[in-house]
DNA sequence: AGCTAATTGAAAATCATTCTCATTTAAAAT
DNA sequence: ATTTTAAATGAGAATGATTTTCAATTAGCT
């Protein structure tokens, strides 16, 4: 893993470790390395699956480790699917909402947050007090909606 | 479970069984009564608890292969929350979004969908078709708010 | 009431996740 | 550059969640 570039994500989460005085270990950098690329959703298997290719000896409990970590950071999202599944997506940044592609996988930010605006007045007055959300959204991209 | 008086809940999950050829058991019966006499969201355990006290021979894999389809059928709805965790809440109709108190796992309806009128010009512009959209609220309760 | 396919209960099997602990390593201090 | 030390890791065991299997039961027809 000594490399001579990294990634901005890599920085990024190199950053963002430092700043809680948490170690920057190859395996946590592969982590990021394989979601960033990857550019859609996987399972901790597959996540597993790709970091053994760079780091052989990685074993599952560490990638469930850096997940959990990862997620409570902000750099990981977890995504569910419909069918049941879930898996894990790179997130530069805790408040972003994601589209999900429901053939592939593929993970793509949607461009700004559709609950923003959202009077809650109707909401409070029931004595509910929101105070966070998940959204997510399922559809086809480009690709598998051309290969349908 | 033979009962003289049944929960519109209960009459509505009758229907939507026998609409598509399935059996209305007393256990899956057992299921929609806990779900929503309890309005607040519960693990397949708790579930599977719930629905002893009633029907002390009841196997979990009952409780699974109910929640599955019950699912599928629309009258349940399965809920994540921010610590990893899930449960299960009634749910009369699709498209409905729930909050969630994070203190009491309270199950309330949203008043209506606020994704709905969103303009998703710029998304499919982008090649993404959006499709469907999964929605949850966190907060509290007023009993909670009280409480704390 | 009897028939039949669907459903169930119980236990085993499988799959996912977490824990334990001896060893290794990143990063701070020297 | 080397030493130090707490944090992190790997391997496997343990736990927990979910699914499967199959013989027995039951709901919903005639």
């Amino acid at each position: 893993m000594k490399k001579n570039f990294e990634s901005t994500q890599e920085s990024y989460a190199r950053e963002v470790l430092r700043e809680k005085g948490l170690k920057s270990t190859v395996q946590r950098l592969a982590v990021v390395h394989v979601l960033h690329t990857s550019r859609k959703s996987l399972s901790v298997g597959e996540i597993h699956d790709e970091v053994k290719k760079m780091l052989d000896t990685t074993g599952l409990a560490t990638i469930y480790r850096t997940l959990e970590m990862f997620e409570d950071l902000g750099l990981v999202k977890r995504l569910h699917f419909p069918d049941g599944g879930h898996g894990y997506a790179f997130s530069q940044g805790e408040h972003v909402h994601h589209m999900v592609c429901v053939d592939c996988r593929g993970v793509f930010d949607f461009p700004e947050c559709p609950v923003e605006s959202f009077d809650y007045a109707s909401v409070e007055k029931q004595g509910f007090r929101v105070k966070d959300h998940s959204v997510q959204f399922f559809g086809q991209c480009v690709k598998c909606a051309e290969a349908a």
